[in-house]
DNA sequence: CCAGTACTTAGGTTG
DNA sequence: TAAGTACTGG
């Protein structure tokens, strides 16, 4: 087991410094370390688990809680790298979410639940929170799908049940005060559609695991006696409901071990609570604390520039940050007349740099606070040849094309998710139209079972849904039965690419690459989770194959970071400050440094609002390795709108000392802006003289009366239809007012029309 | 059913 | 401005 000490003269724990060291080896009780921004603190959960295993402790009985997937891997790895592979693979490591979801899953049964649950993510939620709003015929101004979202994650945060909700006075009182008196009575269907469908949202996880192991005292002792030893990262961003779940399991040997930072909180606008930092001390009287201060990634400048920052906040546990680290160059403060110049002048000062200096691009990062302020540097970026990528935005899982497939998968391994049902029951097209749903979504209700229990059994749950459409839902439901018959023991890549093609998917995708390069990016996004399936097919053994209910397991919970695959390629990072936090660049330029900005706006009213904000800018700064530039713009482009800004508040925080404001905007705005202004607006000159569409509406009103009521349209004819020129007529349903015709028309691909609407030509 | 139009709204983001 | 949704007319 410790056959790594014999090859290297030096025990790794030699590689930390004397306050590291400590923290990793103090391995009882409780502990808690405060680790300033780049002082290594990774390094020492790594180290301290790797020094744990050493010492004999059983990696099974230690847990590992990070804030993502990608920090849990990598840690993984890297004690791997230490210890070897298998024993790392016994730690008990993930994000609170992923970890609790499989003993949530472990133990469904008792909080009934089935154990292939399916996760809803934010998207689903919404849907369902917005059915029930327009079921209790609230109005959607009031009540809309995302605040009342919002309003439900924080009472499950905070662990208040929808009963206690409903009885709690304070919160009765707010709802009134905001004119939402109804929340209570969403909040509570809420949960039971959701319960109904087999379903849980993130915060779900973490509520149900609080009942878990509340109203079940031989499961709470099992997980206490299994996690001798927690180690919780991040924990300045945990929120009320994971803290509980850590006191919790951590209440039988009390060997927890908690790492964080303070003044690097910035998610306190979605639960996280730093009240859990100072709770510590009393929760654990005996604790022992341990401050990691020297900071290693940064120049003196940089390190004490963010002192300085940081030092205007009241609330903080006090600690100072130093660094051996050479002084480096001062801080660059440049000022431009709009925020497109803002983007031109940061991508040539980049460029220059670059060729100055001869680094990568990998070796610069434009971070801003919000994530439309990438456009003008990406604009500029692409001029210069200046290879980037923007991080955060859209996630692979999260585009349309994705969900459409996952959501076959998720009806496949769990019917009763009526969020996935809802989502491909007429998709790709099959002619079962919005009213049809409605009117299953409503029996469903009256009937309290699920919507798949309704279509799967007409005789039972009658509905008023006309007999076509009848077996054509019933065709729908024989074809998702065939699937979830081969869902456990079939493996998973050819269970989906069966059904990618008899659901339509493909062929849907397929036919529409034709039409431009997003359709074609969808059909290749489909393509490659498919491969990705099939990557995961493959790593099974040949006795037990990995199903798709395995996929699914996993699938819900990662994110686009769990499949970089761009991580080698050199370029430029651009993302939000929030996603910058835990990494590190040679060169930052933090842009966009303006009043109702950054701070940005709606920061403005409290006074726990800006700190988190001067707590966001301090993470900034913080990334920097060796340089770091800020720069402003005068105005901006705004909602349309070219609006004048002040520079920060927070550029005025920072110590002169640190700072210097370059010479180099100044001369750069004078000569183009004038140019810039000439042109713009050249008022009416497109005034339209004559409207050629005012003639063609009048001819195509009068054609009209000559056609619409002529019904002897059959299968085989030849038709013209105004928009879509000449087609032929495949297939004909329906009558009187609701004949429709599917017709291929050769340049618009296959439509079903309305008749009634259609103002066909018959050609033959 | 389809497609064009009127209207609305605009933060940060992980699971 | 831009993007997404709800509405409406054919």
């Amino acid at each position: 087991m410790t056959s790594f000490v014999k090859n290297s003269p030096m025990h790794f724990l030699d590689e930390l410094n004397e306050s590291q060291r400590k923290a990793a080896e103090h391995l009882y009780g409780a502990t808690m370390v405060i680790a300033g921004a780049g002082s290594g603190k990774t390094r020492v959960l790594t180290y301290r688990i790797a020094y744990m295993i050493e010492k004999e402790i059983d990696p099974f009985n230690i847990l590992a809680l990070t804030f993502t997937n990608k920090a849990a891997r990598e840690m993984t790895e890297r004690i791997g790298s230490i210890i070897g592979g298998q024993e790392a693979k016994n730690i008990t490591m993930g994000t609170f979410h992923s970890v609790f979801s499989k003993i949530l899953r472990f133990n469904a049964d008792r909080i009934g639940f089935p154990n292939n649950f399916t996760i809803y993510d934010t998207q689903d939620s919404k849907s369902v929170l917005k059915d029930i709003i327009k079921g209790f015929k609230l109005d959607d101004k009031t009540y809309k799908p995302s605040n009342v979202f919002g309003r439900i994650s924080t009472a499950k945060n905070n662990l208040i049940s929808p009963e206690a909700y409903c009885q709690n006075p304070e919160i009765i009182l707010e709802d009134k005060q905001s004119r939402r008196p109804e929340m209570g009575r969403i909040y509570t269907s809420y949960m039971n559609r959701c319960q109904k469908s087999g379903a849980m949202d993130f915060d779900d996880l973490l509520y149900y695991t609080n009942v878990l192991l509340r109203d079940f005292p031989e499961v709470l002792h099992y997980y206490q006696h299994k996690f001798k030893y927690i180690l919780v990262d991040e924990y300045q961003d945990t929120n009320y409901a994971q803290y509980l779940i850590i006191k919790k399991l951590a209440a039988a040997y009390e060997n927890i071990c908690v790492v964080g930072d303070d003044a690097q909180s910035i998610y306190s606008f979605r639960g996280a609570n730093i009240e859990n930092i100072l709770n510590f001390r009393k929760d654990y009287p005996d604790f022992s604390l341990y401050k990691l201060e020297q900071n290693y990634r940064s120049t003196k400048n940089i390190v004490e520039a963010a002192n300085s920052i940081i030092k205007n906040n009241k609330d903080q546990i006090h600690k100072s940050v130093w660094t051996d680290n050479q002084v480096g160059n001062k801080i660059k403060v440049i000022r431009t007349p709009t925020d497109n110049e803002e983007g031109r002048t940061v991508s040539s000062m980049i460029k220059e740099k670059q060729s100055e200096t001869n680094s990568s691009y990998n070796d610069f990062a434009i971070l801003y606070r919000t994530n439309r302020q990438s456009r003008s540097f990406e604009e500029a970026l692409r001029k210069l040849n200046i290879p980037y990528k923007v991080y955060g935005g859209l996630s692979f899982y999260q585009r349309k094309e994705i969900k459409d497939l996952l959501a076959y998968f998720r009806l496949s391994a769990n019917p009763n998710d009526e969020e996935a049902l809802k989502r491909v029951i007429n998709y790709p097209k099959r002619a079962i139209g919005k009213t049809s749903i409605e009117k299953l979504i409503i029996a469903a209700n009256s009937y309290s079972t699920s919507m798949w229990e309704v279509i799967c059994d007409f005789q039972k749950y009658p509905v008023d849904i006309n007999n076509g459409t009848k077996s054509r839902i019933a065709e729908f439901a024989t074809m998702i039965k065939s699937f979830q018959s081969e869902i456990n023991n079939k493996d998973a890549f050819s269970l989906a690419e069966r059904i990618a093609r008899s659901s339509g998917i493909m062929k849907e995708l397929m036919d529409a690459k034709d039409k431009g390069p997003e359709e074609v990016e969808r059909f290749q996004n489909v393509e490659e989770l498919l491969s990705g399936i099939q990557e995961f097919s493959n790593s099974s053994d040949e006795e037990n194959p990995n199903t798709l209910a395995d996929f699914m397991l996993e699938v819900a919970l990662l994110t686009d970071a769990d499949q970089d695959k761009s991580e080698e390629i050199n370029h430029i990072s651009l993302m939000t400050i929030h996603s910058s936090k835990g990494l590190e660049f040679q060169n930052v330029f933090l842009v966009g440094m303006e009043e109702n900005l950054f701070p940005s706006q709606m920061s403005l009213h409290s006074r726990s609002d800006l700190e988190e904000e001067r707590r966001l800018f301090y993470v900034a700064i913080t990334r920097a390795m060796e340089s770091c530039t800020l720069s402003y713009a005068v105005s901006r482009f705004l909602w349309g709108q070219s609006i004048s800004c002040e520079p920060s508040r927070f550029i005025d925080e920072i110590d002169s000392k640190y700072i210097e404001f370059s010479s180099k905007s100044k001369s750069l705005g004078r000569g183009l802006s004038m140019k810039g202004f000439e042109g713009t607006r050249s008022g009416g000159l497109n005034k339209i003289s004559s409207n050629p569409n005012l003639r063609s509406l009048k001819d195509v009103s009068r054609n009209q009366k000559t056609n619409t009521d002529d019904k002897n349209i059959k299968v085989g004819f030849n038709v013209e239809h105004q928009t879509f020129g000449k087609g032929k007529v495949t297939h004909m349903e329906g009558f009187g007012a609701d004949q429709k015709a599917t017709i291929f028309f050769p340049h618009h691909g296959s439509k079903t029309i309305l008749l009634r609407f259609a103002n066909l030509q018959v050609l033959d």
